[in-house]
DNA sequence: CCAGACGTTGTT
DNA sequence: GTCTGG
DNA sequence: CCAGACGTTGTT
DNA sequence: GTCTGG
């Protein structure tokens, strides 16, 4: 599966950003359960935690990235191959879905590729799951990301991408598991057209590296005429003694909003890094409606 | 019936 | 090569 | 997904 | 827990 995320936004910004309409109608704010926890980066890869909404009542609670069957056994999690799909299938009749909040996703690929975008959405479905340990304690809540055949655009870079849900409403059946049944559920996801694409640089790919330039087109990134904040400074200092091998797209971000225009990211981008690099250095929303 | 696995990946 | 950590 | 480690040591 | 293989 897509392997790493970003999920930055800070929480009150987050939560904004999930902002829905109940039954009735009415614009409603998600309960953040256990915000704490909450840990935003800009690089994030399985085994972390991340925020996910569920529920018909959404709420906001971090969970950790790969399934753990509520039937398992061994009180050791450290290893990758819980699996799924038995696991899988069971979460899902039982209603267990949820949305996984991210920025974008990053993607590997072998060779030069210069492509551009689409626009992109930050939410993905996802499967969820409710483990208590053997030897007792706190109920560990883990997601899985759905996923489908790449669409059109992407198959040149991977064969299979993350399930995005497209639009508010989609995302509003997605998590109803009170009206939608799973059956219906599953005819929302498939691949999407509709997302942004562009190199970023290998800085992303050491985990411990969390820094807003790792979503930062490549270009934009070797510009000397931006001044970086304390941490970014890091980052490019490190980028210049080891110069990436390989590039890797990435959708990038934008947090809320229906139809992001297809050509105004790249300076949205732009515009956004130049505005954090004045204030704080990590952590600045990247454009409000 | 029991035993054993339980994955949409991964690789160009 | 294979596992673990992030 | 990639990066990085790879260890019951050794010494009566 | 639940499905598949034997």
């Amino acid at each position: 599966m897509c392997g790493w995320t970003s999920c930055h936004l800070p929480k009150e910004v987050l939560a904004r950003a999930c902002a829905y309409r109940d039954r009735q109608g009415h614009q409603r704010l998600p309960e953040w359960r256990d915000p704490d926890r909450y840990c935003p980066s800009y690089n994030k890869s399985p085994r972390s935690n991340s925020p996910d909404t569920d529920s018909s009542e959404q709420i906001i609670a971090p969970m950790r990235w790969g399934l753990v069957p509520y039937w398992f056994k061994e009180a050791d999690l450290s290893n990758d191959t819980i699996m799924e799909k038995r696991s899988f299938k069971v979460p899902l009749v039982k209603g267990r879905r949820c949305v996984v909040l991210a920025d974008g996703f990053y993607e590997w690929y072998p060779e030069d590729w210069e492509k551009v975008w689409d626009n992109w959405r930050p939410l993905i479905a996802g499967i969820f799951d409710c483990w208590e340990p053997p030897e007792g304690g706190d109920c560990l809540y883990s997601y899985s990301i759905i996923t489908v055949d790449s669409c059109k655009v992407m198959t040149d870079i991977h064969n299979r991408m993350p399930a995005i849900l497209d639009g508010e409403e989609t995302v509003s059946k997605w998590l109803d598991f009170g009206e939608v049944s799973a059956q219906e559920a599953l005819k929302l996801i498939h691949p999407t057209e509709n997302i942004a694409f562009h190199p970023v640089s290998s800085m992303v790919n050491r985990s411990w590296n969390n820094a807003p330039e790792c979503l930062l087109p490549l270009h934009l990134l070797t510009r000397k005429e931006l001044k970086a904040s304390a941490s970014s400074q890091k980052m490019l200092q490190w980028l210049a003694t080891k110069s990436p091998k390989k590039e890797e797209p990435k959708t990038p971000q934008k947090a809320e909003s229906d139809v992001p225009q297809w050509s105004s990211h790249a300076s949205l981008l732009e515009r956004w890094l130049k505005r954090g690099q004045e204030e704080e250095p990590a952590a600045k929303r990247p454009h409000t409606q």
